[in-house]
DNA sequence: CTGAAAGCGCTTACAG
DNA sequence: CTGAAAGCGCTTACAG
């Protein structure tokens, strides 16, 4: 093992600056009580010597690490995560903290994550696409370490979590399709254990009832693959569906591109399609996909405040908050009559649960 | 400011356990020498504590973070990059290392970012699509931390570099479109900062001169929508080309597009599109993308194992690898006779420059 | 405002 | 194999 490259100390700064090492330490402790003077002798001893504080040093310390862990799934398979992480650590790096990441796959237990940042001494955990054992949220409260979830309802409350209303989200898809005239509709879902599909099912199903319908299901894996497949499956059905919902955008495209490519259906003439998220491929006009919208940034903002906040405050109780997403209307399903392609249909508010 | 909860410290675990705090250490350290019947005891007391060594400590006292900063641009705008991000992430983690993220526009500069790294003593930097000034990279090399660049030539001996073999990938590009007949042809281009479009550039047009072509050049901010736009542009000219090579596959999908939607010309027919990385969405039938395929993974090990060598032994010198990309062959460009959709035409090779 | 000193929680020569 | 002790590079009460 090779040796690292010794850096420069606060001791070897304070010797050439002719001061005490604390002076040191406060010169560079923004708030601390020190002479400009001092400060500018020390500045200069450092600039010189090319000294920079050890941070790893300063949060053994304070106690603080100023890191916060950051896990996220599904990166490569959907681009909605992409812009939740670009998102994240933006704010993150804002606000002055830094950023640990953990890649996981969907199905990876978190149960051997965690600890990793933990060791870390990691100031607060957010997890997104990503759901949380309760013998974990247990640990993390026992060492004070706040977690909020982005996107996945809590399991526990010791968590907080923020989330788009995906039962509304579902019932206004349904909606769109019934005031469109459809008869046969289908769900394609991401998985079984996922809040996400789960609920936007649940919504979808609900708003079907209330007009006797009940929409068949398949599986597409939160996957354009997975929901390619689906399609054609569905589409092999005795009564083949004139819609078809989506857990989310990317599995709507893979169903697009089934319909057309494969099945030789046009859309949304013979078969409407509806996707969840609006993530930008949405707007291409190979797509123009007919979408629930997340309002991510509002998402993110209240999530990263949220867990700031409980960072530096330990009183405050972890929320769970639901934001309503918006439908955005362009030309994949068919328009109940008196509505146009390239409106959105917002109801975005906030609530608490 | 919040008290974070104290957490079990190793000293405890010695008192419980009846040994020395050294022993706990020492319990904790693979390889450390300690009798397996104290081993034994210290893990039992830790586990009762809910004991977790701090890495924090250690990495003050070892000065070894473990951490490696990775820094990467164009998350959200080209599918690339989250490829490139859970590729090295997941390796990183497989050897026991952890990740430190900063996300950055294309802009931005780097001269700002790095040293939060380096004030946490990161063992390693891998900057990924984007450039480093060469007072950082001496920087760097002054305090021994070593760098390494991925899909970015280097602009200094004292990092290293893994790249596509770019230029090469250039004159494949020109050399499928001049066998399948092209007159007019045009380069969407990346921007002219960055290495990854000069170079396609530049062996694009070498390959062309031979046929005494030239390529007229447009410029689409490596996104899709300034390809879009860059293509309706070519397609206003008096001679409008009828091939476009574009400096990567989300600004070839742009193209695609707008040639398609926009502009109601048929390709491969009209005119042939080739794009550069082989991303996920290349391969769906809606584009069906001919392109040179970067070699994702070959080139990620290579930069994992070349940086992780440099930080375990620092006299290791930077290396400069290119590692020649693939055509693959669908159908958005004309084939030559004799050439069918499918194929791939595989040169990969590694070479040391 | 300033300095001396204790302490953060580990690792690791050193002596046994 | 084991323990006592020094040391990693900071922050921060404490006394002045």
């Amino acid at each position: 093992m090779a040796e690292r490259k010794v850096n420069t100390t606060s001791t070897q700064v304070a010797k050439l600056a002719g001061v005490s090492q604390s002076a040191v330490s406060r010169a560079f402790t923004p708030g601390a009580s020190i002479a400009e003077s001092t400060r500018r002798k020390v500045f200069h001893a450092a600039r010189k010597l090319g000294y920079q504080p050890n941070a790893i040093a300063r949060s053994l310390s304070t106690k603080r690490s100023k890191i916060i862990g950051i896990v996220i799934a599904n990166v490569t398979t959907n681009p909605f995560y992409p812009e939740v992480l670009d998102a994240l650590s933006r704010r993150f790096q804002q606000r002055g903290q830094r950023v640990m990441l953990f890649v996981v796959t969907r199905d990876q237990n978190l149960d051997d994550i965690l600890p990793q940042f933990l060791e870390y001494r990691v100031d607060g955990i957010l997890l997104t696409a990503a759901t949380l054992s309760s013998a974990m949220a247990h640990e993390c409260a026992r060492l004070g370490v706040p977690i909020t979830l982005f996107n996945r309802s809590v399991p526990d409350a010791h968590a907080s979590s923020f989330c788009c209303d995906n039962i509304e989200g579902g019932r206004m898809a349904a909606r769109l399709l019934m005031e469109s005239g459809h008869h046969q509709v289908a769900f394609v879902a991401g998985s079984n254990d996922t809040s996400t599909s789960l609920e936007r099912e649940r919504g979808f199903r609900e708003e079907l009832k209330k007009h006797g319908l009940e929409p068949c299901i398949d599986m597409g894996e939160f996957s354009y693959q997975g929901a390619f497949d689906a399609a054609r499956r569905l589409m092999k059905l005795p009564k083949s569906p004139d819609a078809v919902f989506c857990a989310n955008d990317i599995m709507a495209i893979g169903v697009l591109d089934a319909l057309r490519h494969a099945e030789q259906k046009k859309v949304p003439e013979e078969v409407s399609v509806i996707g969840f998220d609006d993530i930008p491929m949405a707007a291409w006009p190979s797509y123009n996909l007919t979408t629930i919208r997340q309002p991510i940034e509002r998402m993110i903002d209240s999530a990263v405040n949220d867990l700031l906040d409980r960072i530096n405050q330990n009183t405050i109780a972890p929320k769970q908050e639901l934001v309503r997403g918006d439908l955005v209307v362009r030309s994949s399903a068919k328009l109940p009559s008196g509505l146009s392609s390239g409106y959105v249909i917002s109801t975005s508010e906030t609530r608490n649960v």
